[in-house]
DNA sequence: TCAAATCGAGTAAACCTTTACCAAACTTTT
DNA sequence: AAAAGTTTGGTAAAGGTTTACTCGATTTGA
């Protein structure tokens, strides 16, 4: 059964100079496991050989194949980012954080969009697994339970930023929505509005749940009585906040200020309250939430809330670390802070006069 | 000098039951080789074997390692995105389209973004090399020749799209900017504008520069006038645009209409006619390009030449594909369309009659 | 000067697949 | 019924690295 005589064949790429560790490894006198020390700042590593190793290295211009690596040393340095439209306004800095931050501490990372579709959330999943990333952000709902017992097997560390269960082997990123929405609401007020609507995001999503809580308890925080009128759902798009707006703005007692539970409601506000004239912040007070690139660029500018996407970015890569790494405590919920960024869609209520406002906190 | 007691120490990882292909194996009752060949779907494989073992690969959610995998067959199906910033606008949907193109064909993604900093475009190439990506896509500028012929050595496929210097082992992915221009200016005259300005990108961008000949070429076409002062150098942010419309705006002879070299300079224009109070589209037409998401949420929404991101983007991996597969003839230079998208920035000009008009070319 | 201790480098196994080659089991032909 | 041909499955090598273990060389202590 045994075969004994290896013939020498299966000689694969006659030509081309292969370019490993093999070949520094000869070209510097040493051993491929001084290569490979040297490559991993093994102190043990004697100087001067190491010069000379990093001096063939660099002359090659070599390059360890990762693949390899991985594959021994088990570690991948490799981290997921799991979205679901990379073209919602709101992603890309998030994106462009999450690489920064992966990037510092040595990790690829592998991006993933779902598009809102359960199956397509599945394939990422699994390309991820097969990628072996060692953790993995999700930013996205629509994760399901049998999905999360079998990575929670597979010991997969995952973040959940802002959506997803409660769960003991999750991490969860919670953006601090209470603080946000009293700026916001404290920022009206203080210009002397006390007819505030709040267009709220899809219901069923967590994130949106908390900012609407948020908003009523400002508004009685402020000592406001909460208008039930005044509170309409929308659906986080911009056509949403065209909708609502339209409710709000053309029905019954109309509000000086508008709260958006994200900006592209916000915007859609504006749309809408430029199609019936009516001008802001002149008639219409109206704020964002999230601070997206775009607010920048709106007409006015607008007044929102920024949450910083570099922090929960900078956040999530180091919950996901901390699973790996071990050396922080996982598990742990992470609090990301807000922060209210006052541009021109703010102003003093129509009819009231400037000598009334009653606080310094003015828009510019 | 040789050691021929293997003893059998070295047991790594004890207790943890494996999952991976000999699991597999041992549960469906064949060889490794036939699960191997079955998930790879070779069709030598009999059927009820195969059968058999995909239902225990599903039973167990085996997920192959493609660490393993690329190592042995050396192909990583990893393909590199190379873009200056995620936040500019006009990337993300390139980035969508991209992995939606890449993830259809069984690759995966890899992104690097360089912050127009030639320090880490070089780190984002030597990332890729590591990672042994299959390709690169490069849409940002600012690599360098001898870091190009390195590459050349190494027989990494590249596309470059709308950036770099030609060469032999590149493929390059052009816009026909022409076309597109011509259509905006086409859709302006036959509005009855013949007072027409241009605002340029970065003239040192090969891109801008091909907007801006294009744009005297179809002037040109439409036997009107070029006047010089019209035309104006932008940097393709929104303030250059607010600049560069200050300057068309408030000095001299004003135009009727302003022909953008991209959307954020169009909305630039928008903004510093809102601020002089010009009214858009009756005193003033504008009209962008490229089409980001945002020009659907401008006031008014914005006229824009759209290029396809996602045709650009198939095209992009399927040049690296060509490349890889050998299939089709690497190298061509790829042309991708325009369309022009009206909406609602562009209009007859101040003063024309609207039954002058001399085609059915208008915006609803 | 010699033994012990320390240091640094080399050998070879292991990581998990794919796949070339071989062998066994059928099927068909004579 | 035997020979030839055709499937189909199994064995083992290979891919490029990391790292446990080993061993020679050098230094230190007596």
């Amino acid at each position: 059964m045994t075969d004994q005589t290896p013939k020498g064949k299966r000689r694969s790429k006659q030509k081309t100079e292969r370019l490993d560790i093999h070949t520094v490894a000869r070209l510097a006198n040493v051993s491929i496991a001084t290569v490979s020390r040297t490559i991993n700042h093994v102190p043990t590593v004697n100087k001067k050989m190491a010069k000379r190793v990093w001096e063939v290295i660099k002359e090659l211009d070599y390059a360890p194949n990762s693949q390899a690596r991985s594959l021994v040393s088990g570690r991948s340095r490799l981290l997921g980012l799991i979205v679901s439209e990379i073209t919602n306004p709101f992603f890309p800095e998030l994106i462009q954080g999450f690489e920064d931050v992966a990037v510092e501490h040595g990790y690829e990372i592998l991006i993933g969009s779902t598009n809102y579709d359960p199956e397509r959330m599945k394939t990422c999943i699994r390309r991820m697994v097969e990628r072996k990333a060692e953790g993995v952000a999700v930013m996205t709902f629509g994760i399901e339970e049998p999905l999360l017992d079998k990575l929670a097997e597979r010991k997969l560390p995952l973040v959940f930023v802002d959506v997803g269960p409660e769960r003991p082997e999750i991490s969860l990123l919670r953006v601090d929505y209470h603080r946000g929405i009293r700026q916001g609401v404290q920022h009206l007020a203080a210009l002397g509005h006390r007819d505030i609507a709040f267009i709220s995001g899809p219901l069923i999503l967590h994130s949106a749940n908390s900012r609407l809580t948020a908003f009523k308890r400002a508004i009685q925080e402020c000592g406001i009585k909460i208008n039930p009128q005044w509170i309409v759902e929308g659906d986080h798009t911009m056509e949403g906040g065209m909708t609502a707006a339209e409710q709000l703005l053309t029905h019954g007692n109309v509000p000086t200020a508008v709260m958006c539970s994200n900006d592209m409601t916000a915007i859609g506000v504006l749309h809408e309250a430029y199609r019936v004239a009516m001008r802001v912040p002149d008639d219409l007070s109206v704020i964002g939430f999230d601070n997206i690139h775009m607010t920048r660029m709106t007409i006015p500018p607008l007044t929102t809330v920024q949450m910083s996407c570099y922090d929960l970015a900078r956040e999530a890569v180091m919950a996901l670390r901390a699973h790996v790494e071990k050396s922080l405590t996982p598990n742990r919920e992470y609090g990301i802070k807000t922060q209210l960024v006052v541009r021109e869609s703010t102003g003093f209520p129509h009819g009231t006069m400037e000598h009334l406002r009653n606080s310094a906190d003015v828009p510019k």
